[in-house]
DNA sequence: CCGAGCGCTGTAAACGTTTCCAGCCACCGG
DNA sequence: CCGGTGGCTGGAAACGTTTACAGCGCTCGG
């Protein structure tokens, strides 16, 4: 047991009497007569040495960190993105640093400049936004950026992106395909990103079947289950006969809501989420939902990276400093219905 | 824009023509002529300078950076810990490492043991079980550590606990007061801690009110919703009125179990969860769940670790080495049940 | 029996900071 | 006019590693 200090290379040397090279040496198994390698192992174990990774990442220049910027902790999307890149990073020896952003513009911004800092070797980004600020700060960045969420082509940076415009027509699609005709649209804010992907999707499917937009039937409101509620007070009046809500938590608000007042979910009137989280599976009913991938956007961002990474030390000794880097790759994770009891077809 | 190299402070120096001591006083705010300050600050902003955290960590001997191990990103009670240690963490300057040890207890012991390499300057943990390892790691660690759970008494480490035991008392006292008498129990596995703990609650709950214990009331399983579903089955042949569920995830399969078969919730049968989760607020009916504060636990274990970390620099020159750590502290975090409409009282 | 070659070892430099210490200069008081 | 003082400054060491390089002894072949 060490008598309160951190045994380092230095006092194995001593103890095994040897140099610090040599430990280092065998540590790192880099042979070495058959008694020095004993010695050293010997003398290492008894101090009880650990490595210092501070020193080590000071020499070679990374961290064996990386670093995972979101939104909230709290939203069960970013909860399955963390997991699942948590899982790839964790296989390949790095250890995650989770950065809440708390939706904060600037505070993505600090993350993207910190990354001069060294701290971490790599980092995954999901904004809640896109500035130019952003682009800026995405196109000077100091080491190896993988985006989740759209990018304009221009930004020379790995992406990973779902296709909520898709996610969107599938879910009304679906909803015509099994009867019904009058589908609300319970929408978030439409200044952002996904509430302008999914009145797109939204307004798309209703095209392609035929049937009218109507502006009675669509609300916008914030992504939270109280608004979901809130928002069938707004639609009843307009006689839906489904819902189509923009995420989990609208679609669960406004299912207990119509359950509340003695609708009944699906006969009268079905509904449908979006994200597919734990929330669709809690719900009674139990509800239909577009999975948007969250969880494969984790893994194939954190695979992008970790390839980054791996990049410099591959290919026959190029050369390193003019060899241009490979050019971005962006991903999209097509979208995915799942069917629950939400949405049964009416027996018309 | 630095051509491909980062800046480091001998680059500054250069450009400013000063000796790289200078630029450090400057950019550490020590003062210093005023045109030397001005051309460090400027040589500085031109290129784009950061310090390296890494160099920085290596000098001080501290990271910034903390560590908090948990058995399943995945599972919502741990969630509200990553969040309100995130929350505690980042406005105290530091940075959040997450890792997931899978609640495999090796994976647990490696973390201790890794507090070594002073990747972290201290280390939140959640263990699923304690052993001798456990308790032989913990008192030898190379950093300050605060458990989240229950330890022997002797164990020199911090700690945060819940009062399952209390908790799982609330709820069943709360189901005989709204009038109910059969109080089934769907628990987790026996030989956990959490197991344990609830069944001691339950045990003493019914005593206390006259009841008596009934095995064909109770079922032992794993903690999630499929499970909870599955108990159902084996429980309604004993004709409960009422169902205590170890956590939200079992309550949730039992209450949609039940609605299934057509059974009232909560007018033939109330049924309570625990954890208070997303999941109990999810549920239809939402239910009746006492909330075991993990997020305030969370934010208790941060401050008792900013708390050891602050320790050395304060007090009045004290002999360092010598004075004892300040003793460990214990606190127990009280439960509070949240009531919902799962368990209305019977109009009898 | 001697020289080449090889395997192992130790010395020292480097990574990018911070900080101790000594030296320099300017200014002030005697 | 000279010594002391005090503010700035630069050189150098230190944090704990890894690694290039040179030196050493041994073995083996001629």
């Amino acid at each position: 047991m060490p008598n309160g200090v951190q045994p380092t290379i230095v006092s194995i040397a001593e103890h095994a009497g040897v140099s610090i090279a040599s430990v280092s040496r065998v540590l790192n198994g880099q042979g070495g007569r058959h008694d020095t390698v004993e010695r050293v192992r010997r003398a290492a174990a008894e101090l009880g040495y650990v490595p210092n990774a501070v020193a080590r990442s000071l020499k070679d220049g990374r961290t064996r960190q990386l670093t995972f910027a979101m939104p909230d902790i709290g939203n069960p999307v970013y909860v399955s993105m963390v997991r699942a890149i948590q899982s790839v990073t964790k296989a390949a020896g790095y250890r995650l640093l989770l950065h809440s952003t708390d939706a904060v513009a600037e505070d993505e911004l600090a993350v993207l400049h910190s990354l001069g800092d060294r701290t971490s070797d790599g980092l995954i980004i999901c904004p809640i936004r896109i500035t130019d600020a952003h682009i800026d700060a995405l196109t000077t960045a100091a080491g190896p950026v993988v985006v989740i969420g759209s990018l304009p082509d221009d930004v020379p940076v790995d992406s990973v992106r779902a296709d909520s415009v898709a996610g969107a027509a599938i879910a009304v699609r679906h909803l015509t395909d099994t009867g019904r005709r009058r589908i609300g649209f319970v929408n978030g804010p439409s200044d952002t990103v996904p509430g302008g992907n999914r009145d797109q999707g939204y307004r798309a499917a209703l095209a392609d079947r035929g049937l009218p937009y109507d502006e009675t039937l669509v609300v916008h409101t914030a992504f939270d289950v109280e608004s979901g509620a809130a928002a069938v007070e707004r639609l009843l009046p307009a006689r839906p006969d489904a819902l189509f809500c923009a995420n989990d938590q609208l679609a669960l608000g406004a299912a207990h809501a119509l359950l509340a007042r003695g609708v009944r979910v699906p006969e009268d009137i079905a509904v449908v989420g979006m994200d597919d989280s734990a929330l669709a599976r809690a719900a009674w009913p139990p509800l239909t939902s577009v999975d948007l991938g969250s969880s494969e956007r984790g893994r194939l961002a954190a695979e992008l990276l970790l390839d980054r990474l791996r990049d410099p030390e591959e290919g026959p000794h190029q050369d390193r400093a003019a060899g241009p880097p490979p050019p971005p790759r962006t991903t999209t994770v097509p979208p995915r219905l799942v069917v629950r009891a939400s949405t049964r077809a009416v027996a018309a």
